[in-house]
DNA sequence: TTGACTGCAAAAACTTTGCAACGTC
DNA sequence: GACGTTGCAAAGTTTTTGCAGTCAA
């Protein structure tokens, strides 16, 4: 039930959505506006550029309210991403990532030696994108898996 | 201890090694040449292209011998990635798949709604590895984790 | 003989699920 | 009141680890 892929190019106007929005948006789909379905949002929200996985995220909603059980943090986050109000990354060999969504694509260059993430100038990839989405009729959705490498720093001769 | 990055681009030569070499890289290394280090190598061999989980390149090591453990076949991958003779690869959310090493890189295209893959003529993906590299001096470092979106058959409108 | 390797079982890490109680509409 | 949602606990999935016995060099 995901949004039909539109024109992959790197845009840059961002709809922050409220809390308030996004709990109509969900009582639309037959959903309810329910407390740990709000704090999940707003700590979302407090830091939208953030990507935090679900157990930091659950620790954030802790610190207000210690009743909210890890497993709704888990199944508000799958309802949000069904929404595509949020999305998932996956940066290396631990726990997914996740972050509000936004309209611009995103990189992630993960180091193989030193663990940095470098968040890339989308527009690196447009032409990668257009080739590809040309060339086979696939279009890449960027960010929902990092690409590993080695960062400048690492790269450089030990000797 | 990985090998250095070296030039990203596509290349061709592919030497696969036979189980001998192998077995005395390992040597060299200061470990032994054992039966299940052997089978483990000769099924991967013996369909050098594929990619396979750990449990299903357990599964097939069994049908000839079924003393050998899955934990063994884990410890082996391992061993035979930090030789750099094995990669192991994230297509989607399940467990990795695991395939000898080639000298071109290789890139794949997952579909998020049919969950096909697509290896990619790694050419096209040959401007933007140098383009970012250039830029900021990051070494891309393909096929560690597949490319996501949206194939061409899922791409056409269903109306 | 030495110590690397193995099988086994248990645990770790991350996520999902079943179910009865609860809260929203 | 109906039914979507939650907390809790338990289980699922993939991978790692501890340990005592085994085997290659």
């Amino acid at each position: 039930m995901g949004p039909r892929p539109s024109a992959p190019t790197s845009e840059t106007a961002d709809p922050a959505p409220t809390v308030e929005e996004v709990m109509e948006l969900i009582r639309q789909h037959g959903g309810r506006s329910t407390t740990p379905r709000r704090m999940v949002l707003e700590t979302l929200i407090g830091a939208p550029d953030d990507h935090r996985t679900a157990e930091q995220l659950a620790a954030e909603v802790h610190t207000r309210n210690p009743t909210i059980n890890e497993s709704t943090v888990y199944r508000t986050l799958e309802l949000l991403e069904e929404l595509g109000l949020v999305n998932h990354v996956h940066l290396g060999h631990g726990p997914s990532q996740w972050h509000l969504s936004s309209n611009h694509p995103r990189w992630y260059l993960t180091c193989t030696y030193c663990g940095s993430v470098t968040d890339t100038d989308p527009a690196v990839f447009d032409a990668l994108v257009n080739d590809v989405v040309t060339r086979t009729g696939f279009t890449i959705d960027s960010g929902h898996f990092a690409i590993t490498g080695t960062c400048a720093r690492c790269a450089t001769p030990p000797d």
